[in-house]
DNA sequence: AAGTATTAGTTGATTTTGTAACTAACAACC
DNA sequence: GGTTGTTAGTTACAAAATCAACTAATACTT
């Protein structure tokens, strides 16, 4: 490729990264997005209220490491399609709990096994020892 | 953690590949963005012209697998800044060479200095065959 | 108990991205 | 050689993300 400079892009983590990331999500981004409408953020809440059962949109945000306008903005729209319910909590009124509808959780139910089977594929392109370091090395990268 | 269900978006490898990717760029991000102003893209089209010398939007496009319309804002960005000239094919004047000035080569240089330096910190937290899978596995995931 | 600070969440303005329609240059076909 | 199709790149508009300012409720402080 007729490098004029030797610094290798393609080897560069944080790009790297980026690129990997974009990529393995595409297809899955389709099945959300055209199947239900649904955003990023939004799938992401979903899947924190399917697994967890009951959080308050800033727990969301914490695990999520998304900013609160964002899980603000994903809340209010999955509620307007019923597919989750507020609740004030009572003793601290600033707080509200969020828990899936019966439609959220079957369209959770749905979309995680849209998901495992997702996963299968991606990891179906390496051995189990490698999935692991993988899996090992990019939980070690989100903590830091 | 209480989970009410067993499926671990820790581990879903779209959902995991976009965390790792977020946090291990935040920091590169605050060097462009804070010292040069420059965007994500922005920062991509330097490089790719500071190592392979001169190309066209089309190139530069096709290998960061960016649609069009953000690489043609890039580069109108980065000429404004005068890091970068265009200059039309004779026997093509529909394709644009474009190429670093001496201003932008040396904006390269610094920010492929930091570059290198951030990446010897992350590659830090691994063994040299961890840093090698994570590689072949993220180049493999890049290309699927 | 009043005043100040903090916290959870929302809203609005700005910036950035994505999508679609466009222009200009070239190619191919009849 | 004129019509049709394609390609490189730009522009305009819509969707989405970011950032700052806001409301309402609670906690701290004196």
């Amino acid at each position: 490729m007729s490098e004029k400079d030797d610094f290798d892009l393609q080897l560069f983590l944080p790009y790297l990264l980026n690129q990997a990331a974009e990529a393995s999500s595409l297809a899955f981004n389709q099945i959300y997005k055209n199947r239900y409408g649904m955003l990023r953020t939004e799938w992401r809440v979903l899947f924190h209220l399917g697994i967890y059962g009951t959080l308050t949109a800033k727990e969301i945000g914490a695990r999520a490491k998304s900013h609160k306008t964002k899980i603000s903005r994903a809340v209010a729209a999955l509620e307007g399609r019923r597919y989750l319910k507020r609740a004030r909590r009572e003793n601290d009124r600033r707080v509200e709990a969020l828990e899936l509808t019966a439609l959220g959780t079957s369209v959770y139910n749905e979309l995680r096994e849209e998901a495992r089977r997702y996963d299968s594929a991606l990891s179906d392109q390496m051995s189990a020892e490698e999935r692991d370091v993988l899996r090992k090395l990019l939980l070690r990268l989100s903590r830091s």
